[in-house]
DNA sequence: TGTTAACAGTTGAGTTTGTAACTAACAACG
DNA sequence: CGTTGTTAGTTACAAACTCAACTGTTAACA
């Protein structure tokens, strides 16, 4: 009934050829989920992490030393996830809060030496994981990917 | 701390200058989640959907007639997900169920005229998106981006 | 046939998420 | 100072998701 056939002459020339593996919304969500999968069954698996807490983990990693309130302007996660991940690695032993005395709203967050390991474990298997994807790609086609893929997200700097 | 400045001569130089902002399955949910949003917002609003409801509803108004089990098929979603979807569906008159007398196990679902008619509404909004989307970055830079995520998300055929 | 396996779809328990309201601390301005 | 507004972060509750177990049905084959 929706497939008719024969589509002219009916205003939705354009409509009915539609075709939901073109539709980019549904395109990237399918593609986030497949290229997720190896990834956090390494997280999951070897130390029982979710998404928002190697996010976490990895933004202290790399930026270091830094707010939950920092953590959310680069990465656009909500703050109550951001709290309930940064709970959950302080209570695995992964980070320390440290409270600013200057301004008592604000705590520091810093990878322990536990956190620090986990982090260089992880990052090691993501490097891998682009690696394979650049030899199976080239790389000048993942270059424009991840261009492409930035100005989505409406990331502008850094 | 973690950012030391010189990486050189530490056994790890390729994993040093790691940034999260190149990482494929970092940026692809960022950019799926960013995509999503406007989208989301239509189908939510207007008709109180979710986004597994709305994916059963497009490959029912645009595949026609099936069951869950070739929706879960085609998309990759899991039954549960699909199971309820359904149920809520059916429950707002989008779709009916019709047993198979043949195999009793499989149910064929089919939208009603409401659910034809809020197909059509969202399939619209959905064509405008990719047409703007087609304006901003071009024809050409859109088809590689969705080649590349076809093959990411390892659809092999239709 | 009778038994066992496989499949379509549903349900339930536990977990995670989203929304909004909350606490505590600082800022601005009369 | 003191009221009002804003910000960092947490919590409560409802909605949604995951995983495993379940029902009902067909298939396989001894």
């Amino acid at each position: 009934m929706a497939k008719t056939g024969d589509a002219k002459g009916r205003g939705d020339e354009a409509a009915e050829g539609f075709d939901l593996q073109n539709f980019l919304p549904y395109l990237l969500n399918q593609a986030a989920e497949e290229s997720s999968l190896s990834f956090q069954r390494v997280y999951k698996d070897r130390y029982g992490m979710l998404r928002t807490e190697w996010r976490v983990l990895f933004h202290l990693g790399i930026y270091g030393r830094m707010t939950a309130r920092e953590i959310g302007a680069r990465s656009k996660m909500h703050k109550t996830k951001i709290s309930r991940a940064v709970a959950k690695l302080a209570e695995r032993r992964f980070l320390t809060r440290e409270r600013d005395e200057a301004d008592r709203r604000l705590e520091y967050l810093q990878l322990t030496t536990a956190g620090e390991r986990a982090y260089r474990d992880l990052r090691a298997v993501a490097v891998d994981y682009d690696a394979q994807l650049v030899a199976q790609f080239g790389a000048d086609e993942v270059a424009v990917l991840r261009r492409m893929l930035r100005r989505l997200a409406g990331v502008v700097a850094d």
